[in-house]
RNA sequence: GUCCCGUUGGUCUAGUGGUUAGGACUCAGGAUUUUCAUUCCUGCAUCAGGGGUUCAAUUCCCCUACGGGAUACCA
């Protein structure tokens, strides 16, 4: 064994990645590369009953634009192959055998029934669930008969009875579990499979993974785990629990109350960056007050040291804000580029680029994520709609006066420009002795639709100018 | 039920055997802005409770409460 980092994400594709799990991937991706380790991807698909089409290739997408590379995995290989735990039946059905012989396993050969009704009986007596152990020590003779009945069997980790296991998680640092609290593990299923249990021990000890880097639910699972090592032979990897995401009820975050998968929160407009930046603080801290990270920059300051123990809530309006602040502190063309698609969606056909990012530049003050963009320029792509206390504003003297006082001076100018419109502003305060909020409301509500918005330079020229003095026409009646 | 893990404002968190317990989100108020938004400033609010140990405990130990996770031929 190389004493090289070696650290995996190890989901299975049964469905949209979930945000929860971006952290993990996230703090695993965090830690190969602030020590320069490697970063696997391996896909534990063993449970058919569970397979999801796409889920694998959304998988992918999604990692790639969270930007999260990994070092060996599907599609970019490596020596530690194969990365689909389904094409490594024949690795684990050697080392099975191997726990057989050793007899550290054993066959059961319960039925799922026969299962049903002992564990209801151990509930009523207000024991355990676990299982009673009825098929340990079955005789030769007993096993062979099964066999040549073609019965169906599972294969069993024989676990010890008494004592108990002590174990330093580095997140948790000591725990231990009492083994009669641990059940006597499935570690192949009846469909020859094996069961996460097996495959993640197998795999973990051949891929050389260093660090298993987890969610906090597997914690209950690492005395079987440590207990496969040790029936193997094998030197355990260092392990570390992360503590779990949140509902604003404080239970694990579920799809219950509202979206997880990290594919629903890019669809919405969150920028992968405020989701990487967000995720990350989720749990993890470091010893100063700042809150905005790159990538690369949290490369650098991560720590397995600094994790959390205790579960974090996922804060929408805490995401709400940090995209926000992205939205506004990213370059424009940046933002742009992301905002594209949401322009499309509207079918508002962009007239020109100059013309676009000010209508980005508008909007991204305003909202926290880009499914929200093309509100504010909604008022250049349709017709204006007024409420009655719109046209009452715009029906007033003074109101009619200033639309005619500026059809007549933008008509027959060359251009309206910025500095143009300053003047106009200027001079209908002062020879017209209109001003204040029976200047600004009244042009901005002719023109946009609405007395708040965009400043009006901004606003024409956006229209320009024969739309300008169309709209002004419009208001005039 | 049983086992395990956890507990700093409503939320994310920094921090320490002696601090006015720091920052951020939210909320409230104010300033700037022709308006909205942005931005800036100010304010509200926290060490779960009870026992120890100690000159001193939010910090160390124990108990309780509460919360969560696990209890599958799912991961």
């Amino acid at each position: 064994m190389s004493n090289e980092i070696r650290v995996r994400f190890a989901p299975s594709p049964t469905g949209n990645l979930h945000v929860g799990s971006l952290r993990t991937a996230l703090y695993n991706y965090l830690y190969a590369k602030k020590v320069g380790g490697k970063f696997i991807l391996r896909i534990e698909d063993t449970d058919q009953t569970r397979y999801v089409d796409g889920a694998v290739e959304n998988l992918f997408t999604t990692l790639k634009a969270m930007g999260l590379e990994y070092d060996e995995g599907p599609e970019k290989g490596g020596e530690y192959g194969p990365y689909y735990q389904s094409k490594r039946t024949d690795i684990y059905n050697k080392y099975v055998q191997e726990l057989l012989d050793k007899g550290k396993a054993y066959r059961c050969f319960c039925t799922p029934e026969d299962l049903d009704i002992m564990r209801e009986e151990r509930k009523t007596k207000g024991l355990d669930t676990r299982y009673d152990g009825r098929c340990r020590n079955l005789t030769e003779h007993k096993i062979n008969e099964h066999l040549e009945n073609n019965d169906k069997f599972v294969i069993r980790l024989k676990i010890p009875q008494e004592g108990e296991i002590t174990f330093y998680d580095v997140v948790r640092e000591k725990v231990t579990f009492p083994w009669n609290m641990v059940d006597d593990q499935v570690l192949v299923k009846s469909d020859g499979l094996p069961t996460y249990h097996l495959a993640n021990v197998v795999d973990d000890h051949l891929m050389e993974i260093s660090h298993v880097i987890r969610g906090e639910e597997w914690l209950s699972s690492v005395p079987k785990h440590l207990y496969l090592y040790e029936a193997f032979g094998w030197k355990p990897p260092k392990m570390c629990h992360l503590p779990l995401l949140l509902n604003s009820d404080k239970s694990k975050l579920s799809k219950r109350q509202g979206d997880v998968a990290v594919e629903d929160f890019l669809n919405k407009g969150y920028l992968p960056e405020t989701l990487l930046n967000f995720v990350a603080l989720l749990g993890w801290h470091a010893p100063n007050n700042e809150e905005f990270y790159t990538l690369s920059e949290l490369e650098k300051a991560f720590s397995l040291k600094r994790i959390n123990k205790s579960g974090s809530v996922f804060d929408v309006e805490k995401l709400n804000w940090m995209n926000g602040q992205y939205l506004r502190n990213t370059d424009l063309k940046v933002i742009g580029e992301y905002a594209r698609k949401y322009f499309e969606k509207a079918g508002y056909h962009i007239p020109n680029e100059k013309h676009y990012l000010e209508l980005v530049d508008i909007a991204r003050s305003r909202i926290h994520k880009l499914d929200e963009v093309t509100e504010f320029a909604k008022p250049f792509f349709s017709e204006l709609e007024f409420t009655d206390d719109d046209k009452e504003i715009l029906k007033t003297e003074s109101s009619q006066i200033l639309f005619k006082f500026w059809i007549d001076n933008i008509i027959d100018s060359p251009e309206l420009n910025e500095e143009l419109i300053n003047e106009l502003l200027k001079r209908s305060a002062q020879e017209l002795e209109i001003k204040g909020k029976n200047l600004y409301p009244p042009l901005r509500l002719a023109l946009y639709g609405s007395a708040h918005g965009p400043e009006l330079p901004t606003i024409m020229d956006i229209l320009e100018k024969e739309k300008v003095v169309e709209r002004f026409k419009n208001a005039l009646k």
